[in-house]
DNA sequence: TGTACATCAGTGAACGCGCGTTCACTGATGTAC
DNA sequence: TGTACATCAGTGAACGCGCGTTCACTGATGTAC
């Protein structure tokens, strides 16, 4: 009885296995497809030609276009989150300047590296696609990371932020409580207005930078980068980086 | 001689406005086709059919579709320059925090109230379309209005930066001179940098908004938005608002 | 182990649609004398 | 002012193309007894 169940389960797995990797064919050549025709112009024509097939048979794996481009968002964040995951895990934990600045280099990096579907994930939204709630958890991974690092410093007593900022208005409580829940633990509510500030600047170099805004603008986008985030990272109180 | 010079003229100018209006006409139509399809999937065919004509006769007009989507990416750079323009010309010239965040949102609410132009001049750009040089002029009249808001702070020795940025890249000296000669005359290095950082913190933070980041994060954008823009103020170094 | 049956992947044709662009043309409007 | 001519806007048909999706089908692979 067991060993009939282990035949079973074998030989289901092999089926399934062979079509996981063609799932996985799929969704590589349209990721590769996002380069020259963007995430709008996405055919699952193209997408079968190129592996082979004809097109109806791709129905098999993705019930429609628009599944085929949640499969291919959810991978991006997933990606781009697994790069950040990555490098943060690579950094002494009480160094968090430092985890801060490998951090926000691995989204950079990783933009660089991936320029369409860093688009497709953090650029202009698809006409007529609406991200279905699957997007939602691989979305906030990122988040999760440089949240973690400021949080960890606040805990430690690490976080020393200037006093300049204005007191965060009433109606982001709320909006704290709940970051304070998911990525910021423990943090207070002006540090979390911050951090959530921050956290949008970081991309907002990054996709000025690859969305061609510095063109002609900054030279060596690298150097400048860093500086700005190092900037950035003193305005939620992190310490110098060293 | 003369009289028959301004019929001339007269006459000309007359099949001019025509022109000109029916010139206008196709990129007003254009430009609510952006909404539903977006820049990618922009049709000649249906901005001809919503304005009754057949299609071959938009070729009269614009020679081809990239050069219909020049102009609408001129108009929207030219749109949000002239806003911030107008909002920053309503402030009084010595308040630099009142014009700083006067402009700011002046941004913000052209994005909120034009989003599918803010996407297609600040998004991820067109696959396959590359913009030509026409455009930079029209693009660099937001950044003209905030740099001269912190150049006359500057200027009038009212920025008074905080001290823990580090030191800036000496790879940026080149940048700095060439935004002193343009948007940022007369300022330091340091305050430059900072500048096109929080440039680009700005509208990262208005693309997170449009582009649906802050979806079930910050409720009360526009306190928030705020919030922030006084905080990245205060960076550069504007005094805080009153 | 062998056999009848069920499941599933992939095929090929078709439906109905839209696209950008070209081209020879018709009329209307403007120009030159 | 009138007339011959040139310019220009708009037409309609056509070219050649690609798209998403459906559907009845063929074979191969897996399942149950």
């Amino acid at each position: 009885m067991l060993c009939y169940n282990r035949v079973v389960n074998a030989s289901r797995t092999a089926r399934e296995r062979v079509r996981a990797e063609l799932t996985r064919e799929i969704t590589e050549t349209a990721r590769r497809h996002l380069a020259t025709s963007g995430a709008a112009g996405l055919s699952l024509r193209a997408v079968a030609r190129d592996l082979g097939m004809v097109s109806s048979a791709v129905y098999r794996y993705f019930p429609s276009r628009d599944d085929l481009l949640t499969a291919l968002i959810i991978d991006g964040y997933n990606a781009i989150g697994a790069a950040v995951e990555k490098t943060d895990g690579a950094c002494r934990r009480d160094d968090h300047a430092g985890r801060w600045l490998a951090g926000c280099r691995a989204i950079r990096d990783w933009g660089l590296a991936h320029p369409h579907e860093y688009a497709l994930v953090y650029g202009s939204p698809v006409p007529g696609y609406r991200a279905p709630e699957q997007t939602i958890g691989p979305a906030s991974r990122v988040a999760g990371v440089l949240g973690k690092i400021i949080s960890d410093a606040y805990a430690s007593g690490a976080l020393d932020p200037p006093g300049f900022c204005p007191p965060v208005p009433e109606s982001f409580a709320p909006d704290a409580s709940g970051l304070r829940e998911s990525v910021l633990a423990g943090v207070p509510d002006g540090i979390a207005a911050r951090s959530l500030a921050v956290w949008a600047s970081v991309f907002g170099m990054v996709s000025f930078e690859l969305f061609g805004q510095f063109e002609n603008v900054v030279s060596d986008r690298a150097a400048f980068f860093d500086h700005t985030v190092a900037c950035l990272g003193r305005l939620i109180g992190l310490p110098a980086s060293g």
